[in-house]
DNA sequence: TATTGTTATACTCTATAACTATA
DNA sequence: TATAGTTATAGAGTATAACAATA
């Protein structure tokens, strides 16, 4: 049958028993079948919602338009930031990027690991000055022009009044948030 | 030192060599110091960044929002969805929020763990209809009233007419994708 | 044979705490 | 003492593959 005696453990701290399942009348979703339309209403009406569902279409477009180069949107995102301030610390990086010092450390060394970006030394011998490398400077011009296609996509998607809508609404969202 | 002998391992399959630091004359940034002003042109004009930061912005509020009720976006998003579905099976709503149906379970075990939907039986054997307990519905109808309060901050931030033009602009993304 | 729900497993992203070196 | 980078660890979200029950 469908229903298993084993129950998925709960990933918090103790086991959280799953009751079983009753039996209740079908209602008209189970006889109508055929993937009958299903209502949305609750959630699109919702900006939050709408925005979720732009920021998925727009990773999946983003890593398609990508996959060449292999750089997903935070990979992206950390190139230019270096490219634009060069010397820039972790510290500085991770805050603007709005995650935390450790959790910046396994994206950075990968991008290392692949001679994209050096950490170069700095007056103050706790920090690393991050750089891009002549490398890592070409790759990011190659990925530019891919992202520029990724917009126009969202541009067609969206149209042209409303792509400059949302970079002016948006835009409060750019700065700190 | 802030660099160390043993690097990070990279998490694919063989570990990756982590080239060590260079040495490279300070720029301006490091001489200016007291975190100058970081330049984030390169991505704030890109749509999909602010998007992405938008969508950061929803998230962070909508959870610091609905914490007295512990639900999070994606559980809010089912609890809707079932509610205005009564019925549905697993694999629909795993459709319709886009995750895969293994994915989908966890939440749904935590949810039903907590007595706020019932996994009832189907004309179909293999399926579950999906529905709230009374419960759940009282649960969600207090979650509804927190939302309103999280639009409405959103409509703060962005202007009455930003977020119109938001419902109107992102409605694309609502239906499928 | 195909589909639904489930389990096992794994990868990514992110966070916190503790550690080292530097300030 | 405080800060930057690192390590260890853990949790949440997601995916694929294989399986049993059912169609």
């Amino acid at each position: 049958m469908a229903n298993q005696t084993k129950r998925r453990v709960a990933r918090m701290p103790g086991p959280k028993a799953v009751p079983g399942r009753d039996i209740e009348a079908p209602t008209a979703h189970e006889i109508g079948k055929r993937r009958p339309e299903v209502r949305l209403d609750g959630l699109t009406s919702l900006a939050g919602y709408l925005i979720r569902q732009a920021q998925l279409w727009v990773f999946a477009d983003f890593n398609t338009t990508l996959a060449p180069l292999d750089i997903r949107p935070a990979q992206y995102s950390m190139l230019v930031v270096i490219r634009d301030n060069p010397g820039l610390s972790q510290m500085a990086l991770s805050e603007v990027l709005g995650i935390s010092r450790s959790g910046i450390i396994p994206p950075l060394d990968e991008l290392q690991s692949r001679k994209l970006l050096k950490r170069t030394a700095a007056s103050d011998r706790r920090t690393h000055a991050l750089r891009l490398t002549t490398e890592g400077k070409a790759l990011l011009a190659h990925a530019d022009s891919l992202v520029q296609q990724h917009e126009q996509r969202l541009m067609d998607k969206v149209g042209a009044r409303g792509h400059q809508q949302l970079l002016n609404v948006l835009e409060v969202f750019g700065r700190d948030s």
